[in-house]
DNA sequence: TCTCTTTTAGGAATCATTACTAACTAGCAA
DNA sequence: TTGCTAGTTAGTAATGATTCCTAAAAGAGA
């Protein structure tokens, strides 16, 4: 990713660049990991040691308003988040919490289901698939 | 539901028949709210002022353990919790996050996706649908 | 009834996240 | 280039859901 891209991104959404915002950015596009607030703070107080947690919540939560991140849903105990905004869905270990993104198309055009509450709105949805990861399976056997 | 089915089904799955997991169990299983574990305490704490949320919790997590009721995910402020074990997805209001059982038959046929790793083992999926309720869309409107 | 194990209740502890605040800085305009 | 202003940062304190710890209580089977 270069970080032209990031800065026009951050600007189209009125948002000011700043290193850490841009670190922590492209942080989250460059991985695939799904990382929580903390994974982030450890991977850019390599580059910015001063950097506080405080600013990766704030700046996650901004990147988040503006549409440019999204969270994603693995129980309740840390927040994780994704930088990629292409329609995918995941699969995700019971086990080792461990996220994996499903690009498969053919679940972005799921009809919307019947039964539901009249006036309720739907925007969007998302299929998460639970399961056991190769290395979480040969640690039971 | 009728209380000798619940001592039954504790009973299957090694739990100790006690008033105040039986509370616990019936009101989750005879709402369809989703509640957090905080609700369930206030409901509980009706009929039994001196339940202590340490015991909702402990209780929730038992139950859960014996795949009596299942835990949902909204974000990640408190947990929330089924008791309704049918094959079943959920529509989530983005704006009050409430959320509405989706009984749809059609989304319980999904076939497995392409491309995920190699060695790793679906066991099931959950859709979650998102949108806004009726009531959320016209306070917005 | 006796015994053993689980369950309960209460309080303390943990930990992710948010709130508060003062200093700082990017971005814009003069 | 300089100044201004709103948005951003870092540090610390606070919040709040959940877990931990422990002693007393109560099911369940013998």
């Amino acid at each position: 990713m270069i970080t032209e891209t990031i800065q026009q991104r951050f600007k189209d959404h009125g948002l000011k660049n700043t290193p850490q915002r841009t670190a922590i950015y492209t942080a989250l596009v460059e991985t695939t990991s799904h990382p929580t607030a903390d994974d982030l703070y450890q991977l850019v107080s390599q580059d910015y040691p001063m950097i506080s947690q405080n600013t990766v919540y704030y700046t996650l939560g901004v990147l988040q308003k503006a549409g440019l991140i999204r969270e994603v849903n693995v129980g309740h105990d840390r927040a994780r988040y994704d930088g990629n905004l292409s329609p995918h869905h995941h699969l995700i270990c019971t086990s080792c919490q461990s996220i994996v993104d499903v690009m498969d198309e053919r679940l972005n055009e799921l009809s919307f289901p019947n039964g539901i509450p009249s006036g309720f709105t739907i925007t969007d949805y998302q299929v998460e698939f639970r399961g056991y990861c190769k290395a979480c399976r040969s640690k039971t056997a």
